[in-house]
DNA sequence: GGCTGTGAAGCAGTTCACAGCG
DNA sequence: CGCTGTGAACTGCTTCACAGCC
């Protein structure tokens, strides 16, 4: 809002700020389907369970889309919310490894809304590949290697082998032109520094939590000390949260 | 560090460093298996992909485990990692929702390594309730309501299910008396303060790939501004990082 | 000399609180 | 008067840089 009016160019959105648009697009899509046309940053504060103030700062940071004294027009701000995200354009991905989680993610619906194609499923076990998933075949992971340079190479691979793969299949990933990695393997993956990689870790999201329900049951032991339990402000179990927005979560690194 | 120096209260650790933690422990525990008996958080810090003076930090909220001059005995602190996550206890945890992503997670070893076990697995299609996984019977959801003030209540409440019925299978695991709840349906739950939910969304992480895939784009189409590329130091990508750690990632809030 | 442990500086993200517009 | 948009304060995390111990 200082120099550059264009609306256009979003100039420098903070990553938790991309992390939370998703969220509100869902929101606001199912407000929409249930006919409503104008809603306050504090009616999505609440179903999004987080901060009035969060709500308004975020979409503050692509423009002002609000009417002072009414609220948002829930059309306008899924477009866009859409439009910051890249939504408008459709990427290719490919998932590796065909297990269960593999087969899961290829049947999953968060892909084929929001701007995903499945471009292709890989895997290396001869009793897998060859096999059909909807209307895909599972093909060998040697042929994504040969797709390298190609004009319809994948923008976003996923890794969903076992730990042991998930650096090789990384490499045949980058390879193949890939430019950013979701990995749901629990491997920190080497990559060249313009390869972006999201970890989806599911034993270190059940271990956050022994973190935490270890520590509440040290602090019902320890019902001695002062007034406040430990945490930050009022918070109940140290800095966890309310019903949900420990927000935040980092992703583990590469080996 | 200043008050208390009983080494066994933790007092006080970061979110972003228990999260960390499970990180480091599997890298230690390789380096273990290899026979290595000194480690220097330079190293330690190359594997996780991140910076050396983060290790140090981390490892200092809940003690001085390290030798000056010579690093650290990877077995030392991999026990202190587990006792600072509440590793020495077994948390019981159950799934709802036996689809291909329940299945993988029932299969997933993520649970038996660390402390954790599977106390049930519930769905409500009886194509699936009675069928078995391992060495488990799937039960009716209702069955988990039935188990609510038993002694052998569950910590944890894995979510599996559709969106549709995200919530109210909160609702039945609250009751059941998890105080614990994994997400991995694309929905903000709602549940009381004392519970602590973590999401993990698949969709939300393509989304953000699709953000820095096109701001990418945007980029090189954009080859005229000053020196930097837009991002916070040097980065390639805007936030985004050299091959890892953009370091964060919320997560949703319930509806 | 090497590497840990840690104050202090720096930075990102959140929350407050209010000015400004409808 | 209500609700957005936003400077400014604040909180928490990261990084630097170095003192202290081996």
């Amino acid at each position: 809002m200082v120099g550059d009016a264009r609306a256009s160019r979003p100039r420098r959105i903070p990553e938790a700020t991309i992390v939370r648009l998703p969220v509100y697009q869902r929101i606001l899509a199912e407000l929409l389907r249930s006919g409503v046309t104008t809603v306050s940053s504090e009616e999505l504060a609440t179903r999004a369970r987080v901060n009035a103030a969060k709500v308004r700062k975020d979409f503050s940071h692509f423009g002002s889309f609000g009417t002072r004294g009414t609220g948002y027009d829930p059309a306008l701000l899924v477009s866009q919310i859409d439009r910051a995200l890249g939504a408008d354009r459709e990427w290719p991905v490919v998932i590796v490894g065909i297990g269960n989680l593999g087969r899961a993610l290829a049947n999953s619906d968060g892909f084929s809304s929001h701007g995903f194609c499945i471009a292709g499923l890989y895997d290396v076990d001869p009793a897998v590949v060859g096999s059909r998933i909807g209307d895909l075949t599972v093909r060998h992971l040697d042929e994504l290697a040969a797709a390298a340079g190609q004009q319809d190479r994948p923008a976003i691979g996923v890794v969903a082998t076992p730990p042991s793969a998930a650096q090789t299949v990384a490499d045949v990933l980058v390879a193949a032109g890939v430019s950013s990695i979701l990995n749901f393997a629990p491997r920190v993956l080497n990559v060249p520094a313009d390869v972006l990689v999201r970890y989806v870790d599911l034993s270190i999201e059940l271990q956050v939590m022994s973190f935490f329900l270890s520590r509440r049951d040290d602090e019902s032991l320890a019902e001695a000390d002062g007034a406040a339990p430990i945490g930050t402000g009022g918070g109940p179990v140290g800095v966890s949260q309310r019903g949900g927005p420990p927000d935040r979560r980092p992703d583990p690194p590469p080996s």
